[in-house]
DNA sequence: ATGCAATAGTTGCAGTTGCAAGCAATTATA
DNA sequence: TATAATTGCTTGCAACTGCAACTATTGCAT
């Protein structure tokens, strides 16, 4: 049997979100290149704020990405002056990295972008639909966050 | 302002598809990373077969992304012996991708343990709710697919 | 028919990412 | 309290990807 094996519901499933995801990826980067940013970094941005600062190891298990990532990420932002990073005063290891007074204004200005085409594209599907998908997503991702947990071990 | 702002319903709904689609994605790696394949590589190993073979451009217009990356990922297929490539009989431009022998056996196993775990996360929900989480997601999926036509022109 | 635009595929290049190794600081253990 | 294990972050390296430029072929327009 050469010829492609019937997929099962699941399976359908499971490429439905792919396929999604892609869509709206390649929408979020048509966006956020209007204020030169990567799905990523704006991610990032979306994590700071002005005054107290996050720890790049705890962004990085937020984004699911390795630390170096991260700091190199973070080594761009900076360069762009959008982020900074302080000493962390309780861990002389750590460093908190904060918005930059310009940081903020790009990273609202890029949610204001962000959302405006998420609202649109979301807007598909009726209030109703919505809430629905949102219910079932949030069970999805509860699930599958416990699954990775236990396949971590 | 400068704590993170208020996240709207879509903009939620718009995470959630992206935390799971990283966590199906993380999940998809590691199972198929015991057949050494990246999900890349098993998502063109899935569109081939061993009789009719299919072109590389039209792979890469599936999988939404650009053709030196198909060139590259077939070089290694190639490299490994699990596809082949042949010329076009209809266009001395084109090559048509075929499975070896090899890469058949290779696609199958590979989609075996795929299915398994993809049927054991998506289990995590009911049938009735994967029922109803896949026609909300075909409606998305074919309002994404227009609203990405209308942005390319 | 002829020339021009489009298409199939490849290659060079630059950018991003993960992995493994390393350093400094902290926490746990004995 | 001395030592070992862990944690936070960085760096070298290799792999993968997109973009732009290029060749060869095809299709369309005069």
């Amino acid at each position: 049997m050469s010829p492609p094996i019937a997929p099962s519901i699941a399976h359908e499933q499971h490429r439905l979100i792919h396929d999604i995801y892609v869509l709206l990826d390649d929408g979020d980067r048509r966006v956020l290149q209007k204020v030169n940013l990567s799905p990523l970094e704006f991610s990032v941005l979306q994590r700071l704020d002005t005054a107290q600062g996050r720890r790049l190891t705890d962004i990085g298990a937020e984004l699911l990405c390795v630390k170096s990532t991260i700091t190199r990420l973070v080594d761009r932002l900076e360069a762009h002056g959008l982020v900074r990073r302080t000493p962390d005063p309780d861990d002389r290891r750590a460093q908190r990295l904060l918005l930059t007074p310009r940081g903020l204004a790009l990273r609202d200005e890029a949610i204001r972008l962000h959302d405006a085409a998420v609202e649109r594209r979301m807007g598909l599907l009726e209030p109703a639909e919505q809430q629905q998908l949102r219910m079932l997503l949030e069970k999805l991702r509860a699930g599958l966050s416990e699954d990775l947990e236990s396949a971590d071990q």
